[in-house]
DNA sequence: CAAAAATTATGTTTTAAAACATATTTCAGT
DNA sequence: ACTGAAATATGTTTTAAAACATAATTTTTG
């Protein structure tokens, strides 16, 4: 497991498919101007109602971004793996955030100021298109997912969670264990159930032998399995 | 009512605010290009799966956009009212459509070529960040919704449904009543919820005064009692 | 290392919403 | 204007999931 810090030289190579789009004074003005800082576990990295500053890249580490509901209950809204770039919505839309973002784990984020960024896309349409499609996709996800939580069961939803996962974060040497140990809460906050319902679950697709939990590791046992109860809902 | 159809000339009123993005040359094309469609009261406009041919813009009428889930029951992703455009998130993202669309009601959608709009968005910046703007107040919205859907209750998410069509659509003379006549199965797909609960629900607000309603007419009586509703799930 | 806190596990009860059923009314097409 | 189909209305039953409760682990922290 690696635990060094993230040096410039590391996240200038980890964003290069950014920086390749730009041109070579923004390039040099994005070294001038890139920040990296370093999130704990569990550590908020942005809040529902903040004011966005920077566009966020994730360099290492995994976070969540969620949105709180009716009666402090939180949704998982997505889940961002390396080198995914985050935090650039509300901006584009003139709010302040309407998610919040926290650290599954340790992560190095780093930061490129949004008004920067916004400049350098009224002169650069490559970048400006970059961004139509990171926000279609987004939107595609999204509106898939306002139907998958709320139509599916919840033996569905949870299926559909773990895959979620696993197409996420992706799986460990042996080839089946999800590389991503949540807690059943988050779980529970991906799935839109309870964390008591989440426990039951899953201890319901162990018993059925469609998965193996040892703890927060979850090892996928009939893959077939969990399509279908995703896909049937 | 007005009945009479859409000219080339009130259509190219309507979208000015697009066309003033365009330069001169983009202006002649889009001339040369826009093509004008009368869809009758629940005709389809585009199918989920299909390819996504044009950017297309309501001039007049209302449309929903909808997704088919889990055992075909649909959910409304979305409504539009004139003068909104649909249709171009699956092109960016380069992927068939994931939602349908179709007229409440009677409407004109112009259509112009999407691959001319792409072409045009490469060479003018203006374009580019007037998508990027829409797509990120679409995935603000979605993202909101996603969590209104799952955990606002039946009465909640009626409220919500209800304050929704209101900003949509507006309100009739009279100050009150919605100017848009849903047939209850709508509203339940626009909620989230049964078509009987939908009309149980209605019921509800109409014998606690806070709704009227006169066959698809929904008069809002308690405006501060469908908000506090909606509000607190 | 031990105590406290958080998390996981399960059983039971309650509740919200779906499913089912059956009239009744309204609408659309001939 | 008539007729079949669609939409609305409402009552009853069933079911899925939340809420509540309590215990056993595991993790964190002083």
């Amino acid at each position: 497991m690696k635990r060094e810090a993230v040096s410039m030289s590391d996240t200038l190579s980890k964003i290069q498919s950014l920086a390749d789009l730009l041109t070579e004074k923004q390039l040099l003005e994005l070294r001038r101007n890139l920040t990296i800082h370093k999130y704990s576990k569990n550590e908020l990295i942005y809040n529902e109602g903040d004011v966005p500053m920077s566009l966020l890249c994730l360099i290492s580490g995994k976070v969540k971004v969620y949105k709180s509901g009716v009666g402090g209950r939180t949704q998982i809204i997505r889940v961002i793996k390396p080198v995914q770039y985050l935090g650039y919505r509300a901006y584009f839309a003139n709010q302040n955030y309407v998610t919040a973002a926290s650290a599954f784990e340790t992560s190095y984020i780093c930061k490129i100021p949004m008004d920067l960024v916004y400049h350098w896309m009224e002169e650069n349409i490559k970048l400006s298109l970059f961004f139509v499609r990171q926000l279609s996709l987004d939107l595609g996800v999204s509106d898939q997912r306002t139907v998958s939580l709320t139509q599916k069961h919840i033996r569905g939803r949870l299926a559909e969670a773990l895959l979620f996962l696993q197409e996420s974060y992706g799986l460990e040497e042996d080839g089946a264990t999800l590389s991503i140990y949540l807690t059943r809460e988050d779980l529970a906050n991906l799935s839109n159930m309870t964390t008591a319902n989440a426990i039951r679950t899953l201890s319901s697709f162990a018993a059925e032998k469609i998965v193996a939990i040892d703890g927060r590791k979850i090892k996928i046992i009939d893959m077939d399995a969990i399509k279908k109860i995703s896909k049937i809902g």
